[in-house]
DNA sequence: GGATAATCGAGACGGTACGTCGCGTCTTCAT
DNA sequence: ATGAAGACGCGACGTACCGTCTCGATTATCC
């Protein structure tokens, strides 16, 4: 234990008073959480299930998250990477939007897309963490693709006078209905064509 | 009881052998988890709560419904009429499409629009009852679409190398992606102007 | 037909009106659940696995007996003979009452001695089927022994200043005291001796 | 904590990890049980009535007991004391199982015995709880009996050639038949002539 | 022979209670 | 002052039977 002494004082951290750990309990949470909601789904990420396996009590996962809803959120969240931030700039706007597309259908195709779905039409209310997870997934990358449309409109690449927000609903619109009702598979091509379409539009022109 | 006979062969339906099952009993299941749906919200209709607010046993909901989405799913179906199926002959299609939409708009505007797209996702596993939701809600009128989409085809108001699944998918997602992530509005002016945006596309043209 | 008509007006009987009962029906009844009985033991025995079993619906069986109590005490006595009424008219009147126990104990040391116990302790009510019941399997051997033992006072085997129902509670009583307690067998040896006892005393003598 | 840790080593208890169960709802859950038991009788005893009069949950009551019977027996343990062990060191043998057996007669003539008859016959299987029960009620008894016969007869007041348990089946056996079947009463005098005409046998002598 | 009527099978009905699962909180001991 | 362990009050789950009722079909008697 001298080490963990020395380690301390090296560090200098600031110990509140007689709490030793945390970290190490929150990551074996989610990671238990996140097994679960890949063995049985959403539904099956219980708290009691996540405690058991983590090998934590209850109130410890109480402390961190108000409730399961949060708890496989955050586990999602951990567990799948956004398509890196600045989502390979290409050398066209539009270019760089294909290529974000193609990354969101190759997520959505997965397990882990209905889960997604799931918990996002099952927050009831409006809290933190519902909000940060539908950011996370969705409206992030919708704020990419709005400066992306922005900047294909600076280029003259698409029209000035579309509305920016009707034009994100309908090229986004698309992955979720889908996902929703699965009447159609999800997939890299279908993307690339729901852009395709909605550049060039449906009437003859 | 020959004439018994044979009216029973001629219209075809058969009697099983029991005590015939309550109308009375499955109108006030469904009026009373219509009820809490509005007033709870899905996850307020417990077929406990309905079972005491119908005046019924539980074990007569389990008889007819395999569980409380299913309950619910069928109180949605009885009570939100479809878009009169052949929804307002106008004298384009396009026109009849745009009259379509404006009545989901609306349909989905409200509080049950919310529970729908709850239900949607719940589902876990593919059921005979959560297939009909979806039909009965969403695909239907798709499919009325693709019919209204094909007419235009004919017509020569939309091209004809479009692919149907994706133009329709791209006006009907938009509703539903609004739905579930509530970053904006629906209503009547939001679904034209994405049938507008559709049919014209983004770029120049 | 004609002899049957005939011996309804010879015997006097007034058949009801409608349909008669089936008794095809009671005794499949009865069959099926003797069946359940020795299978599952007297909880096993419900209303409708009799049904089920017997091919019957359930309002036939409550056309029959009150509830389960009466169809289980009514499968019970009709399975077990009791002690051919005179049962063995021996030379004395104490080696009839040797032969009774003897036979006591034989039906008693079965499965179905359990399940008279347990119904007899089971009847909450003064019916007219459990007193039939009681009758049935205890009290009407406990009454011959009552005349048994008034035969031995008569023939100066016993004592005429006896309490021939304390006396007749300390012969049968040790059978069922076994039978709710279970610390010891029940056998012919056993009542023998039980007998032995009751007639010589514990005291020097 | 060195003396704590003594302290637990020295009376031997093993504290377990989690919070300890509440004697507050055990006291209210075998309370409950006891009234119920009073007012309506064993059959009466559910676990939702219990649990709704003792102000407790379901699960608190499975995590106790395995079924309702269990319930009733460690209810029907709790409220009635055996009676005191020694139980009154007469002068006599002979005079003390007298006693015993008056204080038996008394607490089973009440409703009480009723309901542990109807106990011990309803125990379907054998389990740690019904072999108490037995224990509590009749079978710690009995061998108090034996003791007392073995006294007895090595002061020489009863024979030594006796199958004492045969004995003492005729002697407590005559309490439970009649609790049984319900044929006569159950009074302290009974008891007293059952053991005065075991001891003096009903032949001549 | 046709009407009448009771019983039959089947099975749904309103109920009660079952025993279980998971919730989110609370309490204890050990660290 | 945390953390694991785990009991607590609670609410709902889905199931088993209860005893009653409502059907069409069947089987008898009565007119």
């Amino acid at each position: 234990m001298k080490a963990n002494v020395k380690a301390r004082e090296a560090g200098g951290e600031k110990r509140p008073r007689g709490r030793p750990r945390s970290e190490r309990a929150k990551a074996a949470i989610l990671s238990a959480a996140r097994e679960l909601l890949a063995e049985l789904g959403p539904s099956g990420v219980t708290i009691e299930g996540v405690a058991a396996r983590a090998g934590v009590g209850k109130p410890t996962i109480y402390r961190w998250w108000p409730d399961r809803y949060a708890v496989v959120m955050a586990a999602l969240m951990e567990s799948e990477s956004p398509p890196q931030a600045p989502a390979h700039r290409a050398r066209s706007a539009l270019k760089s939007l294909r290529v974000q597309l193609r990354r969101m259908a190759a997520v959505f195709a997965t397990g882990t897309g209905r889960a997604i779905a799931a918990m996002l039409a099952a927050a009831e209310q409006e809290t933190e963490i519902s909000r940060a997870f539908r950011n996370h997934f969705v409206l992030a990358r919708r704020e990419e693709g709005r400066a992306l449309l922005r900047e294909a409109i600076a280029a003259r690449e698409i029209r000035a006078d579309i509305d920016v927000d009707v034009a994100l609903d309908m090229i986004y619109g698309p992955l979720f209905f889908r996902l929703l009702l699965g009447h159609a598979p999800i997939d890299e091509r279908f993307m690339e064509r729901v852009l395709d379409h909605a550049l060039h539009g449906l009437r003859y022109g």
